[in-house]
DNA sequence: TTGAATTATGTAACTGTTTTCATAATTTCT
DNA sequence: AGAAATTATGAAAACAGTTACATAATTCAA
């Protein structure tokens, strides 16, 4: 069942039946009805290789996220991929992992593809050394390139985040505010975010005229889902004569960590040692005591960048920044 | 950059380039060489979409599911994407949501896309009213369709599941063994894996010569993350003089939901009250107590799953049903 | 050394669209 | 009514590959 069959039936030619279907102008409406109505009868639609070597583009964007399992990855990845296809776009998915060489390769495939965007989502993408970041420019040469958490500045690349440094930063005064003053802050990974978390972290502590302590800076170089690695690793720290009554974590499995390790080592939350998470996913609400966590608002952020993304592909002008602000969300680890 | 530029540079036709694309036979050493190294100087790789129309095949998989932000799912999705990529596959991802008309038209949507192959993850896509399976059918007339965690009996239909029924079964033996005797079965969907969870519970209960009660067989209608809810559901039955000693649940975060109402209505867990997973995720150790769940080798069956997806593909001869089986695995709720 | 068999290569048809350009049909204006 | 402008339609040329078939080149056997 190609075109022609259609033209035949409909006895037109196969422009005027490509012209129905586009939706294009100058077709009589006597025309336009007949060609539908064989469509309709036929069940016809239109091979996508074909129309794609026409037109050089089959509506489909790259969603490459590190690993889709993530809790907070997974959440974001469905959020965009229900608004692309809500939008008429499907969706390519690939998980690259967390190695610059992996991440490079998957790029490569998406433009391979001839996917007419792509999204990069996480923060993991962009590394700290700026040179390695020209994977993301090469990309942005051909497609328009999507960022979710994270902020770039190139031609053709667009970013939505969120105001990592803010929402930390009033995190870290909130604790401070509450008596908090050995605050330890707790990462796992050197993506743009969490690094903007520290920053944050760490004006808040001077703006309260207090002194930084490296000894608070603390990265877990265990894997993400390695809740009794955390909780060891924080054990360690009390080996280690670090004192300290909060932990502000760069994310809410880091905290669930923290409530293993508050229970092992028989500290009282919130009342010796508060505990704060980020991304405010489910776990907040599945952990005991149930946690208090940043709401980045990733729906909205993920909608925002949906839009921005089909407005850029319709032509339309498109701010390259969105930020969001995040907000503390109080539960019963404060 | 095309075939023409390269048969030009190379001096050869662009039957030949396209022979030495396809790793196809008859072509001499040199050429094949020379032909090779234009094409690495050029950096040229071959269209998409003209491949798509020659072959009618892209090399992509269909991967559905109802909701990729599922903790389950999300895990199913990631470990399938990471196969069909690792073989050459590209993998587009469709969330469909529970409904069967969402499921019906996603599905249709990627065989518009021409996919090679269409993968469902989860036994949601089974109704339980088989004739409105036929949308399955027929789609496995036109491509293999694999399903991960349903048992489907279909030509070119393709299951890799887990033992539903025996490891609930046995979980439920184990309980009982274990001096429990007013075992809730807790389920939150009426999909095929929950159902043969339920025949498993009930089989148990009969094989102990036991009664069946209806009151222990508990359906819970809430959204999957609305642990609250669960936990007022349970509430509500302690109201309606349901006395229960166990509950066992058709999936970790109803288990949550489990664990959130010992907690308010004050019940020791495990001495009072003892609490089964399912799917042995995450939850399953950032909870407290750390939770009691049955593994069903996820990530086997999703490298099973695939394995076979591409066997099919490369017309290899494959078993039909690969059935996994469960395995309990025990932590402080029992 | 010739004929047959095998191997290597090229030509051209085919995949199913979109789109440009030319032309036919209709509408609008004077 | 006739010219000009507009609208509708079709023919044919892209788009970039694969592949069947024909043919040229080589290998092999007698």
């Amino acid at each position: 069942m190609t075109i022609y069959d259609i033209s035949e039936k409909a006895g037109v030619s196969i422009a005027t039946v490509s012209r129905v279907l586009n939706g294009s102008s100058n077709v009589s409406p006597k025309t336009k009805q007949k060609v539908l109505d064989v469509i309709n009868e036929c069940g016809y639609s239109p091979n996508v290789f074909a129309r794609g070597l026409g037109l050089d583009s089959m509506n489909s964007v790259g969603i490459l996220c590190a690993d889709s399992s993530d809790i907070y990855l997974a959440k974001a990845v469905y959020y965009i991929e229900q608004g692309l296809r809500a939008g008429g776009y499907n969706a390519i998915l690939a998980c690259t992992g967390y190695s610059l060489e992996t991440r490079k390769s998957s790029l490569e495939m998406m433009m391979k593809q001839r996917v007419d965007c792509v999204i990069l989502v996480g923060s993991s993408f962009i590394e700290s050394n700026d040179a390695d970041n020209d994977y993301i420019r090469q990309a942005a040469e051909k497609v328009p390139v999507m960022l979710l958490n994270a902020d770039f500045n190139c031609p053709n690349v667009y970013c939505v985040l969120c105001d990592d440094f803010k929402s930390t930063m009033d995190a870290t005064i909130w604790l401070l505010e509450h008596k908090r003053k050995r605050i330890l802050y707790l990462y796992n990974s050197h993506s743009y975010s969490a690094i903007r978390k520290l920053s944050g972290y760490r004006s808040a502590i001077l703006m309260k005229e207090m002194e930084l302590n490296k000894n608070y800076e603390q990265f877990f170089e265990g894997k993400r889902d390695d809740i009794d690695g955390m909780r060891d690793f924080l054990l360690s720290l009390g080996k280690k004569k670090i004192d300290f009554d909060a932990i502000l974590c760069a994310d809410d499995s880091l905290a669930s960590g923290a409530l293993k390790y508050a229970k092992v080592a028989k500290r009282n939350i919130p009342k010796d040692l508060a505990v704060i998470g980020y991304n405010n996913s489910i776990l907040t609400i599945t952990c005991e005591p149930e946690l208090t966590s940043v709401d980045n608002h990733l729906e909205d952020q993920c909608n925002q960048l949906v839009k921005s993304c089909i407005q850029v592909l319709s032509g339309v002008e498109t701010p390259q920044k969105i930020i969001f602000s995040g907000e503390l969300v109080e539960r019963y680890t404060t």
